[in-house]
DNA sequence: GTACTTTTGTCAGGTTGGTTAACATAAGTA
DNA sequence: TACTTATGTTAACCAACCTGACAAAAGTAC
């Protein structure tokens, strides 16, 4: 049966009063007084709460109307931090970040084609450690969330690796991470947290967002009313292996045809190697310096992404479509699948769809799990329990 | 910006426990009480207004355990009345239903292959008049629901036709219902009312929920968190029209490829038109005697949209497929289909999925349109509006 | 400066909507 | 008949919130 996930807190709750702040931007006292519908008494007792837990800080003034200038409001989201990680195929990073994802202090780690959770985590553990001392925000840590390639079983709180790492199947990652900081773990996919971190950096948008990442692998997100859509065994939007049609190219999942085989980060290395590229970066910088071989194996890798891309927009219809990762958003690419697209969705889902590469850059996941962390944090029923727990008076 | 969507109305108001009632089925009062958390005193009032409301009843009794029998209590959802009427590209039948989805009779009207609004609506108005009195229901009448092909434009509530009706294209339809019914009236395309039967009639599922029709054409819909996701313009899981690879077959729509020009029950009846078939129903027929080459055609559609269903499961990762309309339940269609989406989809999409035909046969657009009618006139905001508007004891 | 306006905070008394406790009745079992 | 459980009702009570009055802060207009 359905059920009712609202939580049970009234709609007049210091966390609902929060959550209206955190929906529609600064306000005034008398604004969110209507908004809400509470007498001016009771919502000074609200703020009076929120401010001592920290929560909503004053932002500068309205014009005054000819008396004394209303004081506008917003929810404090710089005061708390957040440990964030992004962990890849040949890479980790962690970042110190405050809860809209302003990001204090990064370690960039590289790792080795086949590194184990043995080595990683530890590693993580600790490099974590001495970066939150670095910051000295080390006091003000509420969450802390991971991102990883592959799926994650959330009631486990364990990764589901891709057959491209298989060390990492199963592997507990929030157990160990709680331990150590001591906070709650959130766990997303890789092109969930990009996804998003476009989703929040759009200001939250009240619409159907489709994130498309192409890095070293292919991966997508689904934002639909605000969350993440992740499917029934988490692996909604995994189009990286989807067949194209006509292709027997090996994939490194074992399969042949897949699109990841042809159009990913690691395939465009492999096509490009009898030119001398190794990387990803080397890709990355053969398009930029407008190499004709690399920019046209890009557009191909558009191309064949905007294939599949397609038929996902007609069945999901979605407002905005962002294109992020360090293939995807070479102009190359991202102007082969735009056409790609535009020539094969359904018209009806194409009048409303806006395509655009990813704004974010290298923090965009940071952003998502930020944002993440913010909506778990800041969340009604959690604000409302650190409420009740405030002292009185 | 994201707006809360929440009703504004408390987590304990006669709404509010109604909507328990509703999501967990037939309870006692002290279930009740305690998934509600209101005193007993309270929890009597709420219920002598919804007895009131006609909205709760008795059903049986629990085994006593020494003492009085605790009575149970659900919602009476059978004591209202709807009208429904579900219009195809060849057909307009109406129906009386309760709440639940019980028809109380029906009203079946072929119609002209290029049927007009002009012709039709009045038609309905004037049918659904009788067949009302007919019941001897009339007077429990709280709302209407039309299920129609194409899109709609719920803002204005107008369809948007598909290419195949152009006639029917931005015709108001809930204008005029809503004016000589004096019911609100709610607009779904038929694919989802159809997804929407199944997703009601398997008790309203916490899972995702991918409903297929083939019928004339062929159309998609997607439940998540028992909601009709209908994406940014009306037209998600309109897979109907998207391309085949290598095909060139000239579809209805004008365009050529698309997945409706070769697998929809209208390309089956071309297909098999030199045998002499000229209706579904007589493509349907051959099947079911198990003559070659009508089998052989409906698995071939089968495998054509299990192609395309097969991505759709790769990127919705649903729990449940459901497959309906006349050619989507043929055993041969089905099986090709099942076969095709396991050899394609993505594998861990695989794993927690369930493919079976839709059980509702004739009437599944009308279990979906009355659960849409229940939903909305059974939600806690309209039933705290008739709680307030009813006078005092 | 003074007069006026608007914003904000606080106190006090009143209303509402719920609570608990006690009692009464109904409807079972042993 | 004695005991148990379910249900309803009454009355006293209580917490949360409201309204209204008052006051101070912080502006503008003159």
């Amino acid at each position: 049966m359905l059920v009712t996930k609202e939580t049970p807190t009234s709609p007049t709750s210091p966390g609902h009063v929060l959550a209206v702040l955190r929906a529609e931007g600064p306000l005034t006292r008398l604004e969110l007084q209507e908004r809400v519908g509470l007498s001016r008494v009771t919502l000074v007792e609200r703020l009076d709460l929120l401010r001592r837990l920290g929560l909503v800080r004053q932002a500068g003034h309205r014009e005054s109307s000819g008396g004394r200038r209303a004081e506008m409001l917003e929810v404090n989201d710089t005061g708390r931090t957040a440990l964030v990680a992004d962990l890849g195929q040949s890479h980790a990073t962690l970042a110190v970040v405050d809860l809209r994802g302003t990001v204090f202090a990064r370690d960039d780690h590289r790792l080795a084609v086949r590194h184990s959770p043995q080595e990683v985590v530890p590693m993580l553990l600790d490099a974590g450690k001495r970066l939150l001392e670095r910051t000295g925000r080390a006091d003000t840590l509420c969450a802390m969330a991971l991102s990883v390639p592959g799926q994650i079983d959330h009631e486990r709180g364990v990764t589901v690796a891709p057959p491209t790492m298989p060390d990492w199947n199963g592997t507990p990652l929030r157990r160990p991470f709680a331990e150590v900081f001591g906070v709650p773990v959130l766990l997303e996919n890789d092109a969930n947290a990009l996804t998003l971190g476009d989703y929040y950096a759009m200001g939250r948008p009240d619409a159907t967002l489709v994130g498309v990442k192409v890095g070293t692998g292919i991966g997508t997100g689904v934002v639909i009313s605000g969350r993440i859509h992740r499917g029934e065994s988490g692996s909604a939007g995994e189009i990286g292996h989807m067949r194209i049609e006509g292709s027997e190219q090996q994939c490194s999942c074992g399969r042949r045809g897949c699109v990841a085989a042809s159009a990913s980060g690691q395939a465009l290395t492999r096509i490009l190697r009898s030119t001398g590229v190794r990387t990803i970066a080397d890709v990355v910088r053969r398009v930029d310096e407008g190499r004709g071989d690399a920019v046209r194996a890009a557009a191909e890798a558009g191309r064949l992404v905007g294939t599949v891309l397609a038929t996902m927009v007609t069945i999901i219809n979605p407002r905005y479509v962002r294109v992020g990762g360090a293939i995807g958003v070479l102009p190359p690419f991202l102007e082969a699948l735009r056409r790609t697209v535009e020539a094969n969705a359904h018209a009806s889902a194409l009048r409303s769809l806006d395509i655009e590469p990813s704004q974010l850059g290298e923090n965009g996941a940071f952003v998502g799990l930020a944002g993440l962390v913010a909506d778990e944090m800041l969340s009604p029923a959690t604000v409302d329990a650190l409420a009740a727990a405030l002292p009185q008076s």
